[in-house]
Formats: structure tokens, C-alpha cells, sequence
RNA sequence: GGUUCCUUGGCCGAGUGGUUAGGCACCGGUCUGCAAAACCGUUUACAGCAGUUCGAAUCUGCUAGGGACCU
């Protein structure tokens, strides 16, 4: 039994800096379908620049979603952005068997590969609540508290991370069960093929590539973005690689130069993170450098077969 | 020419006789709800040579490089 017209989700994905948003936009063109950006921060409105979205010529030759919908003060997530894809996607099949989806957050993209288990929505009075015994009790209070609530999580999670701790203390407290009983780890089923390409450049190069990117994005205009969003600085949106350090250059903390510099350093630090997560992936298929749209093109129509 | 100070790992930086400083980077890793977040692991030293000492990054001498002051 084969199924010809299987709708099917093409992920280009790689580190920041790899090129995948040119890629992609080949891809839908020669294909005649859309994209879906996968990346945390393009989603937002007012960070062009910084985040490397696609330019408004790129926007305007392929169909994009989710770049730019954002208000910066609203609150998004893996779980969020799987649930608007799940939504989306039949739209965009109606008229073609392939959407794209193109970008860097892995767990966003995983999200809506394998699903994401379903946890309630969090009030603001329980996350103060708990963001406050961290801050008052430090890591201490937040172990024992999770002794009580949830010592199974407690047991296996990393002990030094209090954002995944404080985590568990609030879906617990929110949902009234532990968090653990509410982790299935299980695979949502699909009704849909995934095929996962992958760019990985060599890591000279890749670092080459950002150190430039972090110049070109300077003589842009980044100054002024950062500048403009700078009064929402406590917002987690802007807890991103391009702003905090220009935020700490208007704070006075560091000088330009040496905040450019830092920006420069903690995008390879991201990507190599990026690089790690990949990695774990067997799915994915690496793209070589000297031929990536052709090996795309050559793995998507094997792959559509059955 | 004279006096004097300095020289620690890729970078910053503590340590003045006997424990791993530490931070950042690099390299590696974690990851089911803010993920461009948060967190973890590992590696690289004491400018060179000769001495003193049971033992020297730490004391002494010489050499090299750098700084300050004096003539």
C-alpha cells in the first residue's frame, strides 16, 4: 500500500548561521509549497534584525508562517507552537502535499515531530509563588519542596537547574498530581510523513559565518532594534543572543565593542548547542555543502515514495 | 647607561615554599512547556636556564621580553 499523496513535512533545520532560511525559500519555490518558521525568537515582532528572519523580499516570494506574530510580552512555548502547527497544517495541504518547516528551535520542532505531552496552564500566583521559594530558599528549598510534591522527578533531574525544578513545582501545584505522572514521554502519532535535512557546515566555516553575520547585522541597524525594544528588557523574548548584550552596552556595563564581541561568542555558544541537540537525531539527514539543494531535492522524492 | 617593577594555560585573573584558584573561550554533554532559555562535564599554566630546599609559580642568580623613573 503506498500512500503518493501523503502529506508530508519537510524539516530544514542546522545551527544559526547555516543558511537553512535561504534553503528553504528554494525548496518551497521548486515545490510550490509554504514555510513554517521553527525558531523562538523570529516568531516575535520587532526583532528582524537580530534574530536573522527572512527579509521582507523573502517573505514576499514563499508564504510564511509564524515570523513575526508575536507581541513581545506574549507568552509562547513548544507546547503553544505545536498546537498551532497541528492546527495549520491541514490548511496547507489542502493545496499542496508538502509545507516546510524551517528553523532552529529544536524543541519546537521535536514538539510537533513527537508531541509534547499536555500540561495545564500555569496561573501567575502559582509561578510567582514558586519562582519565590528559589529566590528566597535557592536551590535547598527547591529540592525539598519537590521531595514532598514530586520525589520521582525530583530523582532524576538535573539538581542544578532551577528553571526545570521551579518547572515541576508549578505544573504540580497547578495540576494537583506530580509533574512526573503527567511526563508520558510518549510519541503523538502522525498522520503525516516527517523528512528531517539537516545543514551542517564545517565548524570553521560555521563560525566564520556568524562573525561576519554579527558585523552585517550591526551596520543594519541592530543598534536601533535593540534600542527600540530596550524598555521591555525583563521580557523572556528578549533574553536573546543580540540584545542582552546591547541592553548591558545602554546599562553601561560593558563598551560596544566588547559588547559586540560577547554577541559574537554567545551566538557560536548557541550554535554549538544546536549542533548537540541535532546530533541526537538519527533521523536527519545531513546536507554536503557542495550540494545541498540537489541532495535535498533527491532525498525528498526517495523518501516520498512509500 | 643607571634605578626599579612586571612576565601565570587561547584570553582575563588569584595565588609569596607543601591542597583543583576562579571566570570566559575551546571541546564534549543534558533537554517534553519562557529553550537564542537554564544547566552539567573535561582539557590547556606558572617566560627560559641554573641554583637554594625534603619540596618552588612562590626564594636567589643569569638570560629574554615589556613598563616606569633617572642621567
Amino acid at each position: 500500500m503506498s500512500y503518493p499523496d501523503k502529506p508530508t513535512l519537510i524539516v530544514v533545520t542546522g545551527p544559526t548561521g547555516s543558511g537553512k532560511t535561504d534553503l528553504s525559500i528554494q525548496l518551497a519555490q521548486i515545490l510550490g509549497c509554504e514555510i513554517l518558521s521553527a525558531d523562538s525568537r523570529q516568531i516575535y515582532r520587532g526583532l528582524p534584525i537580530g534574530t536573522a528572519a527572512p527579509t521582507p523580499a523573502q517573505l514576499a516570494s514563499v508564504p510564511h508562517h509564524f515570523v513575526g506574530t508575536l507581541n513581545l510580552d506574549q507568552y509562547y512555548s513548544a507546547a503553544q507552537y505545536e498546537s498551532d502547527v497541528m492546527a495549520l497544517l491541514p490548511d496547507l495541504w489542502s493545496s499542496n502535499r508538502y509545507a516546510i518547516m524551517c528553523g532552529g528551535s529544536m524543541m519546537y520542532i521535536d514538539a510537533v515531530c513527537n508531541g509534547i505531552d499536555e500540561l495545564p496552564t500555569i496561573r501567575p500566583d502559582i509561578r510567582a509563588h514558586a519562582l519565590r521559594l528559589y529566590e528566597n530558599g535557592g536551590l535547598e528549598l527547591l529540592h525539598s519542596t519537590l521531595k514532598d510534591l514530586d520525589p520521582k522527578y525530583l530523582a532524576k533531574a538535573d539538581p542544578s537547574n532551577h528553571r526545570r525544578l521551579i518547572h515541576a513545582i508549578e505544573i504540580t501545584l497547578q495540576a494537583g498530581v506530580p509533574y512526573s505522572s503527567l511526563r508520558t514521554g510518549e510519541r503523538k502519532p502522525r498522520q503525516f510523513r516527517t523528512i528531517k535535512l539537516a545543514i551542517n557546515p564545517p565548524r570553521t566555516t560555521l563560525f566564520d559565518r556568524i562573525n561576519r553575520r554579527v558585523d552585517k547585522m550591526m551596520e543594519s541597524g541592530l543598534l536601533d532594534e535593540a534600542r527600540n525594544v530596550y524598555h521591555l528588557r525583563h521580557l523572556n523574548a528578549l533574553n536573546t543572543v543580540g540584545y542582552k548584550e546591547l541592553f548591558a552596552y545602554f546599562d553601561g556595563i560593558m563598551d560596544l565593542h566588547t559588547a559586540v564581541a560577547r554577541i559574537g561568542k554567545n551566538t557560536r555558544v548557541y550554535a554549538k548547542k544546536q549542533l548537540t541537540w541535532m546530533q541526537r537525531d538519527t533521523a536527519i539527514h545531513y546536507l554536503p555543502e557542495d550540494s545541498r539543494l540537489d541532495t535535498a531535492l533527491k532525498i525528498i522524492h526517495e523518501e516520498s515514495v512509500f
